[in-house]
RNA sequence: GGGCGCUUAGCUCAGCUGGCGAGAGCGCUGCCCUUACAAGGCAGAGGUCGGGGGUUCGAGUCCCUCAGCGCCCA
């Protein structure tokens, strides 16, 4: 049966048709039979389902499945799984807003509750359990449009292996591993200083820091020598005051080295504290010697930790001072009376206000030294957050970290693409301070599956966790009993009660390689995708997913998750500023470009940018990828109207073409083996169009049969055999166009046809392929082209004569071609004289 | 303040280990209805390769330095 090429080839209704019959036929299914060897496994980012996908998201994730389409073409079963992350703050955060609810843990479950409509201006309390149903509700609906999405750009996951990071398979995953953790000692619960955003009431991890310049000011406080005089010290935040600890200045400070060891005692308060020495104060910095409290900063944070110091912790969880009994336990005073006064106007207080008021206490007692000092300077914020963070006292479960050098040995390992996104890695990790703290005090998250027992008196042991059995997993304490215990003995005297807080979404996300290879769940295949081949993200989640990922691999079998990571750029609007989806400067609906443009032409954009590189939004490389399906369709329909009177291969222009196009094969291939998907599409596309514009025009003629049935035969064997590779090359990108004229003749689908190679192409083009017959005669036809048209003359106006000038070889070369030559530029005669280089003379008839 | 990347025609970008008298596409200008393609084809004009210094017979290509842009971190 011969081939069914439409009479007007259009890209119009090509998506449509081809998503159908993708899924129908299971093109993109992973066969689960193959062994790891044949196996090509992708750890996919699940996308977070907190908002709409944007260009940035259609760029990165093309960029990973043209890697998974070559990989398929290259013969492995390529195991592909599509995830949404719809666990973590963010979701909560816009689950609050969409519906315009708020969490009270003091509500019980309400069956019948349905969200306000419309959304109230002031949020309602609804309870903890009906609150996960509304962010479970949202994410529902955003995940239809993610997936409509991924599917309308191509994305050959395989959709029967999708998962939800709030799933239950997850959420078991997530458990276990932490389970296994507890029983190996890598992860502890302890009470410690912790950053904390007070308006989200949550910890917050050294990931989503980041520092702001904020205004502030020094302030000099006065603090009592006991047998008289002072010491002057400069802070930030005169409200910790009560807080206060310690002094600390430089040992080798010459200033403060007779105060080492003394104590000096708190203005307003009275408190005794000691003076003391840490390489860590800045002699420079202010008067250079420093008030430690509980705590100000992360160097607070140090200085008690590495000086043994008591705590003296006044900030509450909702960022106000909170209530402290002067004169008992560690708030001793040598005037607990001038402490509660001075200390009962702070109370309550925000710290902005307490600072405001207890500036104007220590100017009435004299204890501040002039005016405060103005100035700007870094302050730690949730990357999300708006006021500063405090850092509170907490109840947190860790994470140990696996030594240093263990985990720079493993980025060693692993192989970069590009190669110097590794540094960020290895600078991420150099920089490391203390354990990975992965509590959050939020609702909507993979729960702790621990209980904690309660004592006779009714006091919590919250030392003494009680952990799930494996088997119950997955398990929610707040709703289910330790073995052992009923439900009745929750929360009384004897009984027990639930962790209540849920895993930082890092702490499950981390183990995506090993949930979606189906460890401890499907050990079959698990041996079958597990280590992955590819992990392919940003280079923004470098220190968070990919850092944290391979944490819990070496944790957990000492070994690296996959062999490769593939990091993308992002893209940068005109201005020049990242996409985001919480900046919101994404004007472009995907669905509506993908409209106008064809999926094809925005993969063809994004492709693009080599890895690794940012891309510009540029509408015109969607225009150009247009154009570049609708030539493929229109060179196809020619090539394919020759089918059916192919031959061997004997013309020398076309074993050139052929020869070329080997070239090019072995170029894309090593390209895609490198990860760089621009690059293979790059020296495809530039042949390409070589292809149409030289030797399509080149060899028109002969393969309508001008030239006889051996000269049409071979040209066509050779249109074919070109046609053949393109298609396939071009595969990877541009699935839709490809798979459309691959249908026109072929059985099965192109993207699961084999990839191309070099020898293939070259042993169709014979032995003596000499590519220089395709330049010389591409040369003069270009040269005999611009003849006419600067004469004004039609391509089609003939030509009485025309003299070639060149080196002999390429005379030779030209030769071979003359027939061709002649023919594509209507000429009547063709004479060649031998000269250095090459000039053409055309005489116009 | 540190790290990384980028800076080549008006625009978006190729130019690998130094040999280029500097390329592509878009845009612009002009020409051409040629039976694969007028949502096309052909051709033309356009750049002292961010600045400065150095290595070299020779430097977009290597080294140093400065500047600008971007991202990450402190």
């Amino acid at each position: 049966m011969g081939p069914q090429v439409p009479d007007k080839p259009t890209l119009d209704g090509l998506e449509d048709k081809w998503i159908e019959r993708w899924e129908v036929d299971g093109t993109y299914r992973f066969d689960r039979t193959r062994q790891r060897a044949d196996v090509y496994s992708i750890d996919t980012p699940p996308p977070t389902v907190s908002g709409r996908l944007h260009i940035g998201h259609v760029s990165s994730y093309t960029h990973t499945d043209t890697i998974a389409r070559y990989q398929r073409m290259r013969g492995k079963a390529v195991f592909y799984p599509m995830g949404w992350d719809d666990n973590g703050l963010n979701v909560e955060r816009r689950a609050q807003i969409h519906y315009g609810v708020y969490v009270d843990t003091r509500l019980h479950y309400d069956p019948d509750f349905r969200p306000p409509d419309p959304v109230p201006k002031k949020p309602i309390p609804v309870s903890r359990p009906n609150f996960v149903e509304l962010c479970a509700q949202l994410t529902v609906e955003l995940e239809k449009e993610y997936r409509a999405l991924w599917t309308r750009i191509s994305l050959s996951v395989d959709w029967s292996h999708l998962y939800r990071t709030i799933g239950p398979d997850v959420t078991r995953v997530s458990q276990l591993a932490f389970l296994r953790l507890f029983k190996r000692e890598q992860v502890y619960r302890v009470e410690a200083p912790t950053l904390w955003d007070v308006d989200f009431r949550s910890a917050i991890a050294q990931a989503e820091l980041e520092d702001r310049e904020v205004p502030g000011a020094y302030h000099r406080l006065r603090f009592h020598k006991p047998e008289g005089g002072d010491v002057q010290i400069e802070t930030t935040r005169p409200e910790l005051v009560p807080a206060c600890v310690a002094l600390v200045a430089h040992p080798d400070d010459k200033r403060y080295q007779p105060l080492f060891g003394t104590e000096v005692i708190t203005p307003l308060f009275g408190v005794k504290v000691p003076v003391l020495a840490h390489e860590l104060a800045d002699p420079e910095k202010g008067s250079g010697i420093a008030m430690i409290c509980t705590f100000g900063d992360t160097t607070d944070v140090t200085w008690w930790r590495e000086l043994g110091l008591p705590v003296r912790n006044v900030m509450g969880h909702d960022g106000r001072l909170r209530e402290v009994e002067w004169g008992e336990l560690e708030w001793q005073s040598t005037d607990p009376g001038a402490a509660r006064e001075a200390y009962a106007e702070l109370q309550g207080k925000t710290s902005a206000q307490a600072q405001k008021r207890i500036v104007e206490l220590l100017a009435e007692s004299g204890d501040l030294v002039g005016e405060p000092r103005p100035i700007t300077h870094p302050v730690k914020f949730w990357e999300n957050g708006t006021r500063a963070l405090e850092i509170v006292t907490n109840r947190q479960w860790f994470i140990r970290f696996p030594p240093k050098d263990v985990l720079l040995q493993r980025g060693e390992e692993l192989r970069w693409h590009p190669d110097f996104m590794k540094i960020r890695y290895q600078n991420w990790v150099e920089g490391l301070t203390g354990d990975w703290n992965i509590t959050r005090q939020r609702f909507f998250g993979v729960p702790f599956p621990v209980w904690y027992p309660i004592d006779a008196e009714g006091d919590i042991d919250w030392n003494a966790p009680i952990p799930a059995n494996e088997e119950r997993l997955p398990v929610d304490p707040s709703n289910e009993v330790p073995d052992g215990y009923t439900e009745d003995q929750r929360g009384q005297p004897g009984g027990f009660v639930g962790d209540p807080d849920v895993m930082d979404t890092w702490a499950s996300s981390s183990m995506s390689p090993e949930f979606v290879s189906g460890w401890e769940r499907d050990a079959d295949l698990f041996a079958r995708t597990f280590p992955m081949d590819l992990r392919p993200q940003a280079h923004e989640i470098i220190r968070t997913w990919l850092f944290y990922t391979v944490v819990r691999a070496e944790l957990e079998f000492g070994r690296l998750p996959f062999s490769d990571v593939a990091i993308s750029g992002f893209v940068r609007d005109p201005d020049r500023k990242k996409l985001s989806k919480s900046a919101g400067n994404s004007p472009d609906d995907p669905f509506a470009l993908i409209a106008a443009h064809g999926a094809d032409a925005l993969r063809y954009w994004a492709c693009g940018a080599r890895p690794g590189r940012d891309l510009e939004l540029d509408r015109n490389q969607f225009k150009i990828g247009r154009r570049l399906a609708i030539k493929i369709l229109n060179a196809s329909k020619f090539v394919l109207s020759r089918l059916g009177r192919e031959g061997e291969i004997t013309a020398p222009l076309d074993n050139a073409m052929l020869a070329k196009l080997a070239d090019v094969v072995d170029q894309a291939t090593g390209a895609f083996e490198d990860y760089d998907y621009a690059t293979a599409l790059d020296r495809t596309e530039a042949f390409f169009w070589q292809f149409c514009d030289d030797y399509l025009e080149l060899v028109k003629g002969r393969a309508y049969g001008t030239q006889g049935d051996d000269g049409a035969a071979s040209a066509n064997r050779a249109l074919t055999v070109a046609l053949s590779t393109f298609l396939r090359l071009f595969a990877p990108v541009l699935p839709y166009v490809t798979e459309e004229v691959w249908s026109w003749w072929q059985d099965g689908s192109v993207h699961t046809s084999s990839w191309p190679t070099g020898d293939e192409v070259r042993n169709a083009a014979g032995a003596e392929s000499a590519q220089l017959v395709l330049d010389a005669a591409a040369a003069v036809t270009a040269e005999v082209r611009r003849a006419k048209t600067e004469a004004k003359a039609s391509l089609r106006a003939e030509v009485a004569k025309v003299t070639v000038r060149d080196t002999s070889e390429r005379l030779e070369a030209l030769r071979a071609a003359e027939a061709d030559v002649k023919e594509a530029g209507h000429i009547a005669e063709l004479v060649t004289e031998e000269a250095p280089e090459l000039s053409v003379d055309v005489d116009l008839a």
